[in-house]
DNA sequence: GTCTATAAGAAGATAGAC
DNA sequence: GTCTATCTTCTTATAGAC
């Protein structure tokens, strides 16, 4: 990795944890391994780093989200891909969106930093509500709404239906990311949830 | 009000926006109407400005915490005052819990304040964590047994109930809290919810 | 209790040698 | 690209007059 990369890595890790405005350049520049003033060398200002920081994490959520929505087009072709969806598959759709949320380093120290970050900066503010708010409630209700379509889920409000999905999800997420050692328990509480979600709103087998 | 209660009011009001680390006692004292050496003569530093606050709003949530665990002792005495469950009383209980979280000008801002150190200080993220995910799941879930066992709601997992009942709450005031003009949505979205929770636990009427 | 003046130190950033 | 030395500004806090 180069030191321009590593640069970024630990101030992501530092921002995430104290905050841009309690992170100082001599604490990133002990991190990287050097002495403040070289930093200076890869980037013009501590508000660089952290800009740079911005854009690439928004550039990887991009290419994320244009991942997931996939055939977001075609309702058709991704009424297929849930042509068989089952109990198993709800609970590895939320447990597998969590797992992602929580265990990858990147999202969970930049939503941390968000976390942190939104209040002081409107913009980070809009940036961790678009992310961990609208656009997963908005994609659950347009998957609930193919199920529901293709008769594999009952109910009448996708939108209602994905805020009761996602917002356990989004709670214990939090929960985690104060504390990792309740992941366990959290886990459970997930898996619990949504089977009870789909005690509610799946078509029954027989 | 006195100096002493306007500094830590204003204290508040800026540690809620930009921080600790990024308030600076001039700004305090400017808030306040006075200089910055002035503020030593009522606090002996910035951190006890911090940790009065602290102290003060733990004082209140237990005040209000003791209030609403009513007769927690008396199940049956509880039984009584939800004798007569409706939808428009689970509306009312969710609307109301909202509202207070929201509206209260001091819990408002501690929340933010805990939301924006809880990386920082494990002892602020483990408060966070207790008056926002673990006492208000568990109270419901006391809440929902009872009700449960008064054969007013129907149900066999009383957490999960207020696991499924709480996220979209709390998801919700997180959203306000980021953007004020969106409350007249989150609220509809809360009615909205709730009355799907109620169609999905509460007993039929006739 | 509030002020002005100021100390003491921290933090972001630059200059210039290597 | 990294270093040491240094500049400038900001920030907390104290001293002492009123």
């Amino acid at each position: 990795m180069g030191t321009k990369e590593k640069i970024l890595d630990v101030s992501l890790e530092l921002f995430s944890q104290k905050g841009y405005g309690n992170v100082y350049v001599g604490q990133i520049a002990e991190a990287v391994g050097i002495k403040a003033p070289s930093l200076y060398k890869h980037f013009r200002s501590k508000r660089e780093i952290f800009d740079a920081i911005l854009e690439e994490m928004q550039r990887r959520y991009q290419e994320t989200a244009a991942g997931l929505q996939m055939n977001g087009q075609d309702a058709g072709a991704d009424g297929a891909i849930f042509q068989k969806v089952s109990e198993e598959q709800l609970v590895q759709m939320g447990i597998g969106l969590f797992r992602y949320f929580l265990h990858d380093e990147y999202v969970r120290k930049f939503r941390k930093m968000l976390t942190i970050e939104q209040f002081a900066d409107k913009e980070l503010g809009a940036l961790l509500t678009r992310q961990y708010v609208e656009d997963p409630i908005e994609y659950q209700a347009q998957i609930f709404e193919m199920l529901i379509a293709g008769g594999l889920l009952k109910g009448d409000d996708p939108k209602i239906m994905a805020l009761e999905f996602y917002s356990p999800i989004y709670m214990l997420l939090t929960w985690c990311d104060r504390d990792p050692k309740k992941e366990k328990e959290a886990m459970g509480l997930l898996e619990s949830h949504i089977k009870q979600f789909n005690k509610q709103y799946g078509r029954k087998k027989k």
